[in-house]
RNA sequence: GGCGGAAUAGCUCAGUUGGCUAGAGCACACGGUUCAUACCCGUGGUGUCGAGAGUUCAAAUCUCCCUUCCGCUACCA
């Protein structure tokens, strides 16, 4: 195999908090086909994928549960794997941050940085601002106070150790300004820039001390290191980076990385932070780094909040893994997010699998058999109407690989499919179903089905980085093999005299989506409620924890029932509103953020909890003299909180 | 509030540096065809190219303003 070089690339690891659904899949069936056409096209290719492990909520999960972090861990990283290898990506490498190679790699990167000074430890002690509830480390304070509120900061016990992040900024905005394709989707270069590198970078805590599992800083072991220096070094250590300077021979190969795909909320972490942990450890920085949109379950059966999770497994079952691999890489562009529904699923299955492609196949081996006994030979009678053909079906390479070559791996499918429709219309254009009626005629109807066979074998070729298994199946039913990259810009691969499968295999089956829907009614219910297993099961929100605070404290606060006697939105905000609540005998009033979840007509008339004695401060320029008191779930949904039974206004709540 | 992006056919979206009757896929309707998984091929749109104004021989494309939506961020007492 001739090698145009090394490619090295890496999916974010996935957290394991629980079992992947169907959008985290997507990453990794994402990064297989881009993994599985850089190989394609000769690259020495290095895919690279893993498990985040280590964290307060972990621990706590595995609290619940009753087991070990460790055996939790393993249990769902066993998860992760099966469902990575059930949809059959090609990963080389599975890194665990539990490995003991890792841990002991992220110690001593953490010492190396600390013994050069660019870790360093702070201690809260003077910087904490108890309104705001935030810790600050000396060089964020504004002349020495709250840089949120201007308020005095406090001291406070919590020590931890941060990373000196200024340091690299100036370096990381001239790399990022001097390689536009650092970051990608490019929109994300300029969020970055604006929002942390030109305003100044703050100082990143990297240890924490509130929870063990993690791993501990090895010379101030009350310490654990905090999540990302953890969790990005994964990317060096799996390839043997060594802290000491004994880094193996495949660091050495592989580093710096072709292109870190991640999710669009961590992209902040990967164009900033990773960058300059590299920086600091004298590394070069990965060249690509694209953060992609998330695929979204659209309708109200697949929504979290019903407990309706959809997962890749489960959706194999439906419809067949390479069906899946096609509807996640296919729904999602390239910048916005995809939905993925039940009806989506069902119409690109006909319409694109069975219809186009599957029905392409299906028909082509056929008329082999029934014209020729299965005999594909080309008969030496070529027309005009074969150049079109042949002209759309040489130059798909060269767009696929154009496609792939800006990552936009949808519009890359597109591409194949395209050829496929052109192969349909070629059937209708030369009608060999008239050209069998004569003896004549027969040279030119082997060349149809020759130009056929060999243009779907040209067509299966490509589609194999996409949907490896199908691309499989059709070249079998050709008996053709797959046909090299750098040979599909031309035409006759096929061998001429060779012999298609006599008995087709429908490759997808048209499916009915009155009645896919009616399964998956019986498999996700519309009422959780009604539901059993681990779909309904409520998983629970683990927050970061709070000091400990004394009785006196809490009786400090004065919470009393409120009615709400008048409710608008605040006009120079996007998520406040001004409310009017009725307190015993006075009125106060009150800002909240809760503009996306209540609208002022439907506040109005409500009894809510109110913290009173709140100082009261100026928000958006609106004077706010409480506290209304909301749950919030993981998705940022507020609710307010009300007495379960009727309560008068002014009533203490304690 | 700050920065950025988007508004084009019923739906999802393309529309390069302003230039010929504004496109694709899906859906829908009609026609053709029958090798095939009732498939495939063809034909069909009164789309105010979000509203308004401007520049120009010419604007979906440039400028200004308005409206709505989205992203990041701050704020969310």
């Amino acid at each position: 195999m001739s090698s145009k070089g090394k490619f090295y690339m890496t999916t974010a690891i996935a957290y394991t908090s629980g079992k992947p659904h169907i959008g985290n899949t997507y990453e990794i069936v994402l990064a297989d086909a881009i993994a599985r056409f850089k190989r394609q096209q000769g690259y020495d290719v290095y895919f690279q994928t893993g498990t985040d492990e280590h964290g307060q909520k972990i621990q706590e999960k595995a609290e619940a549960a009753g087991i070990t972090p460790k055996e939790h861990v393993d249990r769902i990283a066993g998860e992760v794997k099966r469902i990575w290898d059930l949809m059959n990506t090609s990963y080389d490498g599975f890194v665990r941050t539990t490995d003991a190679d890792h841990e002991k790699q992220v110690q001593k990167i953490f010492k190396k940085l600390y013994n050069q000074g660019d870790i360093y430890k702070g201690s809260y002690e003077g910087l904490y601002c108890t309104p705001c509830e935030s810790f600050w480390t000396q060089s964020q304070l504004v002349d020495g106070k709250c840089p949120d509120c201007g308020r005095e900061v406090t001291p406070a016990k919590e020590e931890a150790y941060f990373f000196q992040m200024s340091k690299y900024a100036d370096r990381l905005i001239a790399h990022i300004n001097a390689h536009p394709e650092f970051i990608q989707p490019v929109s994300r270069k300029n969020e970055m820039m604006n929002n942390f590198l030109l305003p100044g970078l703050q100082d990143l805590c990297v240890s924490r001390t509130s929870f063990r599992w993690g791993i501990p800083v090895d010379f101030d072991p009350k310490h654990v290191v905090y999540v990302w220096l953890d969790a990005l070094t994964n990317y060096i250590t799996k390839i043997g980076y060594d802290a000491d300077g004994n880094s193996a021979e495949q660091f050495g190969k592989n580093w710096p990385a072709d292109l870190h795909l991640i999710g669009k909320d961590i992209i902040r972490f990967h164009t900033i932070y990773w960058p300059i942990f590299l920086m600091a450890l004298d590394l070069p920085l990965p060249k690509q780094i694209f953060g992609h949109p998330w695929l979204l379950q659209g309708d109200g059966k697949m929504s979290k909040s019903k407990g309706n999770v959809l997962y890749a497994d489960e959706l194999a079952e439906f419809f067949g893994v390479d069906a899946v691999r096609y509807f996640v890489l296919h729904e999602m562009p390239f910048d916005n997010d995809g939905v993925i529904t039940w009806e989506l699923m069902v119409e690109r299955m006909n319409a694109d699998l069975a219809n186009t492609l599957g029905n392409l196949v299906n028909r082509t081996i056929s008329m082999s058999n029934k014209y020729f006994d299965g005999v594909v030979e080309d008969g030496g009678a070529p027309e005009a109407v074969d150049e079109d053909l042949k002209a759309v079906v040489t130059k798909t390479a060269a767009l696929v690989e154009a496609k792939m070559e800006e990552l936009r791996v949808a519009d890359a499918m597109t591409e194949i499919f395209h050829l496929f429709k052109r192969c349909n219309k070629y059937i209708d254009e030369t009608t060999p179903w008239i050209l069998a009626k004569d003896e004549a005629t027969q040279p030119r109807l082997k060349t149809v089905l020759y130009h056929l066979v060999d243009s779907i074998c040209i067509g299966a070729s490509l589609l194999k980085s996409f949907m490896p298994q199908t691309a499989e199946n059709i070249l079998a039913q050709m008996h053709a093999k797959e046909i090299p990259f750098e040979e599909l810009h031309r035409f006759g691969h096929y061998e001429n005299g060779g012999r298609v499968t006599e008995h087709p295999e429908i490759l997808f089956a048209r499916l009915d989506l009155d009645e896919v829907l009616k399964k998956a009614e019986a498999r996700y219910p519309s009422a959780p409620e009604e539901g059993t297993g681990e779909a309904q099961e409520e998983t629970g929100i683990d927050i970061e924890p709070k000091a400990e605070i004394s009785f006196d404290d809490f009786m400090k606060m004065q919470f009393q029932v409120g009615e709400i006697i008048a409710c608008k939105a605040v006009e120079k905000s996007k998520k406040l509103l001004c409310s009017q609540v009725k307190i015993g005998s006075q009125v106060k009033q009150i800002v909240s953020g809760i503009r996306k979840h209540y609208t002022p007509e439907e506040m109005v008339g409500k009894k809510v909890m109110v913290l009173v004695n709140l100082k009261p401060a100026k928000l958006a320029g609106v004077l706010s003299e409480g506290m209304l008191l909301c749950a919030e779930d993981e998705n940022g949904t507020l609710a307010l909180l009300v007495p379960e039974k009727e309560m008068p206004s002014g009533a203490e709540i304690c």
